[in-house]
DNA sequence: GGTAATGTGGATATGATATATCCACATTAT
DNA sequence: ATAATGTGGATATATCATATCCACATTACC
């Protein structure tokens, strides 16, 4: 079982548009560069955000991308969703009504104890990635003394950003 | 994110031998047939089942596959890890050392925080799993009335176990 | 000891999916 | 009008899951 890479990627996107200051935008071939992502690949993800209600895109000569809402309303799960999309992990293929003890699709009113199982395990995995926002990151680097790497991500944002 | 095949193939499978008695064998082929799964890499799955300590296999005319301990002492992670292998399904490349704001490795001691709190996720995950065990499936199945499913995989077992 | 039935492991083929790229078009500041 | 940006579709490529095959080891039975 794998999670996408784009994933990743969303998550770092979002932490460093939580730097910048409302409103203001960074364009895509920015946020490619500060990366060192792929643009083309890039502008999917970034897109996927969009679609998903995370991000907000402005067109035009001055456009780019912000949050949608303010970093404490953006959770983890936000973001692994919009990339990923919300199907389950596990996908049931209903196994149980092939084979000689096959029963009659309509013999099957609901999930198994074994598919339920795994998808309420799935559950408390969602839950906690639900329990933390881009701010309680943010929160906690700002916190860290000395200054880490985000104070350079704050100075190369004030080079990046547009109205 | 897709969990693969083979994870429901391996529940199926350690449900079906739980119902078996202890020390009697189920042939590969057998287990393909009642399931209608393909025989070659059902193979795959029940060889990394018994590599993970959860299935025993024995050799021979009359050998085939058991669980190698009691169901209860089985955990559905049990047999997650040993057809989906344990790495984690967040796998970080390092994208904060890349691009203009980029550190030397030694400033990186740790996993910084979006990667522990996604990596805490998947944990909340696999303590779902390891908390239930095949009996306690099995054992709800039987306390159920009327008698379902499971009675069937009883009687077809009486006809495909060895000793 | 010979034979047949079974499981094991490696190599390989196939198919599905993630990753990556490109292009024609819509939007908007200047 | 122009240029810079984002959007969506189509497509190529790489990677991995799925599926298959074969030579060999093990063991019950004759
Ligand atoms: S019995 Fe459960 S896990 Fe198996 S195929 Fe049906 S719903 Fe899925
Ligand atoms: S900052 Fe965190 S998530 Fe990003 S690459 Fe490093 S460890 Fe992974």
């Amino acid at each position: 079982m794998k999670a996408s890479q784009g994933v990743e990627w969303g998550l770092h996107l979002c932490m460093l548009l939580a730097f910048a200051e409302p409103h203001q935008t960074v364009d895509a071939t920015s946020l490619a560069e500060y990366h060192e992502l792929p643009l083309p690949y890039l502008r999917k993800i970034l897109q996927a955000l969009t679609r998903a209600g995370v991000l907000e895109s402005v067109a035009g000569p001055t456009g780019g991308y912000r949050l949608a809402r303010s970093a404490d309303q953006i959770t983890f799960l936000d973001i692994f969703s919009a990339v990923e999309g919300d199907q389950n992990a596990f996908r049931c293929t209903e196994i149980r009504q092939k084979g000689p003890t096959g029963l009659d699709q309509k013999c099957y009113p609901a999930a198994c104890a074994i598919a339920a199982t795994v998808w309420a395990a799935e559950q408390a995995w969602r839950d906690h990635l639900a329990g933390v926002s881009l701010f309680d990151i943010t929160d906690g680097l700002t916190a860290l003394a000395p200054p880490g790497q985000h104070e350079l991500a704050i100075t190369w944002l004030t080079k990046h950003t547009r109205a």
